[in-house]
DNA sequence: CTTGAACCTCTAGTCACTAGAGATTGTAGA
DNA sequence: TCTACAATCTCTAGTGACTAGAGGTTCAAG
């Protein structure tokens, strides 16, 4: 049994972050001293673990409480997992996609005015102005 | 001079947003009519238009209030401006290179039980319980 | 002059935390 | 056993960039 600040040190997640998850319903209530302090188990630290590595991997919270329902109710739980875990896939790849076109853009844009003379208007605030330099939409 | 709802048009910036950018000093407080509706003219519509652009690529409220300053007060703007640019280019490809690592593996993740048999175990639920199995760190 | 769409302000909610105040508890050393 | 102080507790409020809704007012077409 450990305390909170155990328990923070050993997963990278801060304290007030766990007493958070607890509050949203992530993490099951822990277990008090008599003096009301947390004490976790391995239990705890298990499920804290995995709560983390989701956010890590960009999942929310709702799809995290998700994965945790299917935990407890095995059944057709695999496919259902999956789902989840393709739809955050799709979600990356879309925002990659995404995060490239801008630095193509933000390329172009801060190539505007480099050691070379500075001309009178800044390109940085023109280019950022003029939608219509863009080579696409966004 | 037209109302905020043909602004909102034209930018395609909400109604809100546009009195949330006022309300920040992004845009300057609009003219009002004697009924103290907002009227606009070009110039807000061109000022917005830069705010919408910049947000699209990713920069702060706070960024953008720093270029738009940098719009009113021209000298040395532009090595500012190239440096906010540079900096916001600078966070777009950290993004893309931590995304690209999430994709790598999620398609690792989701490809653990596809239309094959499903075993007993959700592989999905294992991957994200064990970081062990990463990879790389994130 | 009437009607109803568009506008106004204000408050509160979103997400996933983070920070701080003020009080209580746990624990190591004397 | 006492003391000191680090760690914990709860609670409220703040972050960024909006979004939603209530309840009231104004504009413009017919």
């Amino acid at each position: 049994m450990f305390s909170i600040g155990e328990l923070s040190k050993r997963t990278k997640v801060k304290i007030p972050t766990i007493r958070y998850y607890e509050e949203m319903g992530l993490l099951a209530e822990a277990e008090r001293t008599s003096g009301n302090q947390r004490r976790y188990d391995n239990d705890g630290l298990e499920r804290l673990s995995f709560i983390r590595h989701a956010r890590d991997l960009g999942f929310s919270i709702e799809a995290i409480t998700s994965l945790i329902e299917l935990q407890d109710h095995p059944d057709r739980s695999c496919e259902a997992a999956t789902y989840i875990a393709s739809s955050q896939l799709a979600d990356v790849r879309a925002k990659i996609k995404r995060l490239k076109l801008l630095e193509k853009e933000l390329t172009r844009i801060s190539k505007g005015c480099d050691g070379r003379g500075v001309s009178e208007d800044c390109y940085v605030l023109a280019a950022l102005a003029d939608h219509e330099l863009c080579d696409r939409d966004h």
